[in-house]
RNA sequence: GCGCCCGUAGCUCAGCUGGAUAGAGCGCCGGACUUCGAAUCCGUAGGCCGCAGGUUCGAAUCCUGCCGGGCGCGCCA
């Protein structure tokens, strides 16, 4: 908020340069005010001189100069404009300005932070969308958590949200799914049965089976359906995966069923005005999408000879589909093993006439698994994977989340198990929800004391004048601008990387000055700051998912 | 061979639309509890930002080419 400040006046005085013929238009909007490393450059820097003295061949400073007179005037926000190196324009901003910062925080309190440059758009965040053919495995689990915190910051900027699981139950992996049901069922009754070739091993398929022996007994050893057990095993696996997602305290708001996009005709359709626009032909008894001619090295089989279509005609018309829902802007969760589909379905949108800016596809990398600094090894075909809810016989939801979250999407992620599990010391997670316990707790101490914190407006938070104090009361300023950036940029871990920046900082400070102390102005100073501590590490804790514990 | 992602301290990774002396956690070593919670803190060490060019007043960040790693490249999803 004091950055906006900063820009409105920037502007301001720009446009005021412009009419006094000092400079002209050419610069407009191109200038950037950052927040330099260094405080001997101030709180805040534009570049706004250099990039005019570029384009109008000035001498950069003497227009830094003329910025700096101009600005230098507003006495209530600077204590100093200066210049510097090459041009810069450094603010030093009045600590009563960022002292004011505990109001705002304090004021708004689990609202600090929230805002409205959503508008309301309609979004729809789609993933995990795993088939239900086995448990979570630690992929999805990263998946899982990253759509999450991605939908609560796109919420918390107002975005209307709506979270959807895709899936398919009727394809090639489900029939496999209950050939291998009926194999592992044939024998535990001791009958001959050949596992499928592709089939899934994994030891739930048992389980899965023993419960059909128990609720069936022998009556579909002969059945040549395999729907039974396809249902069956689709209906127990389904049921587990919500348990997992229930425990990571995540809630899908729709399941979208593939089949459903032919029973409404959906995918004729998109074959049949695909056709009508001459991108889809046939061939070797095979449909063709005609993909180079939308710019892509070769065409692509969207039904194949046998009649079925291959997986990118589905998701065309799903796609499309979740267009003509409504939906402003679809954000789509895949792991980078789907890189490929992407293509297809931005070309299939653009055939059919839509918008696919309003697509945004976020690839995570992979999860790998360290033990004692060994990786763990992983593969999903042999069904000796690791499943999120192993994951939570070792650690907690918060700890996973918070781990998951610790990355970049774009990064791979190394989960270290050795440090998750340390419930003390290294652990990131703690540290940060520590903090947020010890505010609460200075709190309840405070209480204790019965000390009571005063009304806002009597305060002197002019008390609060520790270099440490004031960096926390610009991160506790900051933190609005990086809700927004983090949402509009998809990227959660912005959030992850300030809270553990805060807490350290806190914590530092924590050890080397008293809250509650002798003096009642600093003490009542301090148990406000406190207090505008504890509300942002608690919506930054919640707004990505967290738990805001208050004791530990 | 082609496409996407990554390459930053011993390890795991940040670094926002290019900005002024490159950061954190872990690990190592040495310290701090008669004070609001020691799940904490303080101190030291550690870097041709993969390599080579280019654009720019200015590059870890943008462009090109190499090198190394991951994921894809199917009438599988």
């Amino acid at each position: 908020m004091i950055k906006e400040r900063i820009k409105e006046l920037l502007d301001q005085y720009f446009t005021a340069g412009v009419d006094q013929g000092l400079w002209t238009n050419a610069a407009a909007g191109s200038y950037t005010v950052e927040l330099p490393k260094h405080a001997s450059h101030g709180d805040f820097s534009t570049n706004m001189a250099m990039l005019i003295a570029r384009r109008e061949k000035k001498n950069p400073r003497e227009v830094a100069s003329l910025l700096a007179e101009k600005m230098g005037g507003d006495g209530d926000l600077f204590d100093k404009v200066e210049i510097a190196g090459p041009g810069f324009v450094n603010f030093f901003v009045r600590d009563a300005v960022w002292q004011s910062v505990v109001q705002s925080v304090c004021e708004q309190g689990y609202g600090y932070g929230l805002s409205q440059i959503g508008r309301q758009k309609k979004v729809l965040v789609e993933f995990v969308s795993a088939n239900p053919t086995g448990p979570l495995s630690i992929g999805h689990g990263r998946q899982a958590v990253l759509g999450d915190a991605i939908a609560r910051l796109l919420e918390a900027t107002g975005h209307v949200v709506m979270r959807e699981y895709y899936y398919n139950d009727a394809g090639r992996q489900m029939r496999v799914l209950g050939e291998s049901t009926r194999a592992r069922y044939l024998e535990l009754l001791e009958l001959s049965g050949e596992f499928p070739e592709e089939g899934y091993q994994g030891e739930y398929i048992y389980d899965i089976a023993r419960k059909l022996v128990a609720e069936k007994g022998d009556s579909l050893k002969d059945a040549d359906d395999v729907t039974p057990f396809k249902e069956t095993a689709e209906k127990e696996i389904f049921a587990d995966i919500v348990e997992t997602l229930q425990r990571l305290d995540i809630k899908f708001d729709n399941y979208y069923n593939e089949h459903s996009l032919y029973e409404k005709g959906l995918v004729d359709d998109v074959v049949a005005r695909l056709r009508d626009k001459g991108l889809a032909y046939d061939h070797d008894g095979a449909v063709w999408f005609k993909t180079t001619e939308l710019g892509q090295e070769q065409d692509r089989v969207i039904i194949k000879s046998t009649g079925e279509p291959t997986y990118r005609l589905p998701d065309i018309a799903y796609h499309r589909e979740k267009l003509k829902r409504g939906f402003d802007w679809l954000v789509n969760i895949f792991g980078s093993d789907h890189i490929a589909t992407v293509p297809d379905v931005l070309a299939g949108l653009r055939a059919l006439g839509y918008d696919d800016t309003k697509v945004t596809v976020v690839i995570h990398q992979f999860v790998t698994l360290t033990r004692e600094g060994k990786q763990v090894k992983m593969s999903t075909r042999k069904a000796n994977f690791v499943t999120v809810d192993e994951l939570f016989d070792e650690v907690g939801p918060d700890v996973i989340r918070f781990f998951f979250l610790m990355r970049k999407a774009d990064s791979q992620l190394e989960f270290d198990l050795d440090l998750a599990t340390k419930e003390s010391q290294e652990n990131p997670v703690f540290y940060v929800q520590y903090a947020n316990a010890r505010l609460s707790s200075i709190q309840k101490k405070a209480k204790e004391k019965n000390i009571a914190r005063g009304p806002l407006q009597d305060v002197s938070l002019k008390k609060l004048t520790l270099a440490e104090e004031l960096n926390m009361l610009k991160a506790l300023a900051s933190y609005p601008e990086l809700v927004e950036s983090s949402a509009l940029d998809l990227s959660p871990h912005r959030i992850i990387f300030f809270l553990m920046d805060l807490a350290g900082q806190f914590h530092s400070y924590y050890n080397s000055h008293l809250v509650i102390s002798d003096e009642p102005e600093l003490t009542q100073a301090r148990l406000w700051l406190a207090e505008a501590l504890r509300i942002v590490f608690h919506n930054g804790l919640r707004v990505v998912g967290l738990s805001a514990p208050e004791s530990m």
